[in-house]
DNA sequence: AACTATTTATAAGA
DNA sequence: TTCTTATAAATAGTT
């Protein structure tokens, strides 16, 4: 009904589309309100355009909260308990997955392996294997990416500091350059290696971890509870 | 719109009020429909007839649930928002877990390192070790039990059987027994070492997993899928 | 917002 | 109820 017809399908031009909302919004609040009257039905018509912005139209003789009232009593539902249902179950879910990957990561520190059968055993043993191979491969090429920035930043303190005698000879007896700046993360394991030390890791574990049977009581690789839900 | 004009009052014919609900009815949710879709709003529209008769339109991109909450929040009341929120962020928290408890196990198969620093690339390296040392005992265990089993087991049958060729051996040229029953699990292995095969778990892995980088796509050890939360 | 050519809804009748 | 159809009403495109 207009000066052609239109498919019915969503308005891509945004001008457009809300000036359609506007008018066709007066038009169908017009006919809630007739229908309200002329057949004395209750009606609630509400509605949020795309921009969020929200119009209502409730017959005279009810209020909204009533409508939904009687809506849920039509329908023999609690909206909200029916919700809250869906929630708990999937509440429940994630707990068990979660679970399920804490029982996971326990086996992967070797704990809680009695449930699992030979080839079970051996399965994980071989992935363990690879992925400690992984793990070892992705340490070492830390270490050498560190290492070598470190030499860098050693040369250019260096060289920074040969200008500097040069330069303003009298005034340097103080070596002192403080610290240089450290996005990288790798810089404190740097300065150890260039010390000369090969097993700056040595008392790593013993920092965070004195269980030799990986208790984990929060601390070690990864922190979480993995005895809870 | 029709034969003739209608003044917008209650029709007092039962008759006549029914038919035009019915027909206004249609009208109006084929509107709300035709807005929803073009103007790509969400629409609810709910109806009681005199009769009590209930019907209802809702956006297929909403629920009533949700426009009731949404109407509740443009008007700024609250009726179960707080418990609802609750549980919104119970759900939020218990998903974060989870991925953190994925990214942990991808980290314990040896991908996802990129995010470790050395020393917690370290810890891991130790853990795994260790882990691996666990698991390799365990399956030894394993190993052994099921083998003293098997053992058992076959002198028991070969005494049987001697009982047996003793007792009827006019009767025993069918060397067949028929399998055991087999409550451990591990009878199959048993007889797979009481062969001689040294090294029974050689092709386990091909038949569960053939990627060199353990990508996991829902096979080997452990079936969660470790890329979505 | 207003206009208006058209389309759409529907009142009355069957 | 459903269909038909004359007519009222709504509205798409335009100004």
């Amino acid at each position: 009904m207009g000066r052609g017809k239109i498919e019915i399908r969503r308005i891509e031009n945004a001008t457009n589309r809300q000036v359609t909302y506007s008018k066709r919004r007066n038009g169908i609040f017009k006919k809630a309100q007739e229908l309200s009257v002329l057949c004395d039905a209750k009606v609630s018509l509400i509605m949020f355009s795309t921009t969020g912005k929200f119009h209502e139209y409730i017959s005279p003789s009810v209020s909204t909260k009533k409508i939904y009232d009687d809506y849920q009593k039509a329908l023999g539902i609690d909206l909200w308990k029916t919700h809250y249902d869906r929630m708990q179950e999937h509440l429940r879910k994630l707990k068990e997955i979660n679970n399920r990957l804490r029982r996971e990561i326990r086996q992967r520190m070797g704990e809680d392996l009695h449930g699992l059968r030979i080839h079970e055993l051996h399965g994980l043993e071989q992935e363990m294997a690879e992925s400690l191979t992984n793990i070892r491969d992705r340490k070492y090429h830390v270490i050498k990416t560190s290492t070598d920035t470190y030499r860098k930043k050693v040369k250019n303190l260096e060289e920074r500091h040969g200008t500097l005698l040069m330069g303003f000879e009298p005034k340097c007896k103080d070596p002192h350059y403080g610290l240089v700046d450290n996005d990288d993360g790798g810089y404190d394991y740097g300065i150890a290696l260039g010390n000369g030390v090969s097993n700056i890791y040595a008392n790593y574990r013993s920092q965070h971890n004195h269980h030799p049977h990986l208790d984990h009581q929060g601390g070690g690789f990864g922190s979480h509870d993995l005895r809870l839900a």
